[in-house]
DNA sequence: CCCCGATATGGGCATATGCCCATTTATCTG
DNA sequence: CAGATAAATGGGCATATGCCCATATCGGGG
């Protein structure tokens, strides 16, 4: 938009506004750092979410760890499933889960994206300074895991 | 997931993963607030800002204010032209352009909508009081309108 | 006035997100 | 153990987001 009607606008008050602005904003950000090795923000973080937990978690796990709903990260993991990244295997006790697991192409595909996230992750640093963006990554993650403000997955609620 | 699970649990350092997360939760929580009347977060914010222009702007110029693409935007559009909540009029000097306008039910329905966001807006500043809520909200529109960050929609790049 | 490059938008495709409902499997209760 | 209940997931639908390409229109240089 022109400088001249932009003179005008002031942004709103909402704060899910705010965050939903700024989420899409990194999420350009990082994807284009992220682009040349072909993944998407979003595809990034479900590898690296992956490597955090010590035996593979299943969809309901994965999905309460993004803050997210359970059929949305089904649907995420058909694009990884397809690349060969991740597979799903029957749970061992309970056949009712998935089990996913990071194949070796996604392990591979996880630590090349990883240096190419690392450089957007010091280039923000960089532009916002340690100590506040640690401070803004904290207050955010207050939020997102604060079941104050409502339950991820309404199927799990009591 | 259970509490053993959660306990060895940590989340991610990454910028974008923290903020989508906390987009994900503030969603459903201004979702749920927003319930009664019908819209979405994202279309209340649309309604929103359209009340923030002195005059119907573009396509392009709405995409800018929301830090969106403008195909996004226009997509976002049609359940609320659908709902006969806007009204898309050309331009009167420029007939490539689409001027947004909200309708008389649009702004009644905004009216109705925004008491309910005024319901979860408050809730929130209660939760996390206003001085924090403030400064994370200021922060937050920071990243979102920062040109560093990349440009929102590539197509108006030099 | 006509061509040419720039601009505003639309269509199509892919991924992202979440709801509701159906199916499968586990668990509980009598 | 049979039936009811609960839990884990998948399928289908709608919206959200963004890319690429096509089309319509505008504005400037001959």
């Amino acid at each position: 938009m022109s400088q001249a009607r932009m003179a005008g606008y002031r942004p709103g008050e909402c704060f899910v506004g705010a965050t939903r602005k700024a989420s899409r904003r990194l999420t350009q950000f990082y994807d284009d750092a992220l682009e040349p090795c072909g993944l998407r923000s979003t595809q990034y973080t479900i590898l690296a979410e992956l490597t955090r937990f010590a035996s593979p978690p299943t969809l309901a796990e994965l999905a309460s760890a993004l803050v997210s709903d359970r059929s949305a990260v089904g649907h995420n993991l058909r694009p990884l499933a397809r690349d060969g990244y991740i597979a799903l295997e029957p749970g061992a006790k309970d056949r009712r889960e998935r089990r996913i697991v990071l194949t070796p192409q996604g392990q591979s595909k996880h630590r090349d994206a990883r240096a190419l996230w690392q450089e957007a992750q010091s280039e923000f640093l960089a532009l916002y300074g340690k100590d506040h963006s640690e401070r803004l990554r904290a207050a955010l993650l207050d939020i997102a895991y604060d079941p104050r403000l409502g339950q991820t997955d309404p199927r799990v609620a009591p």
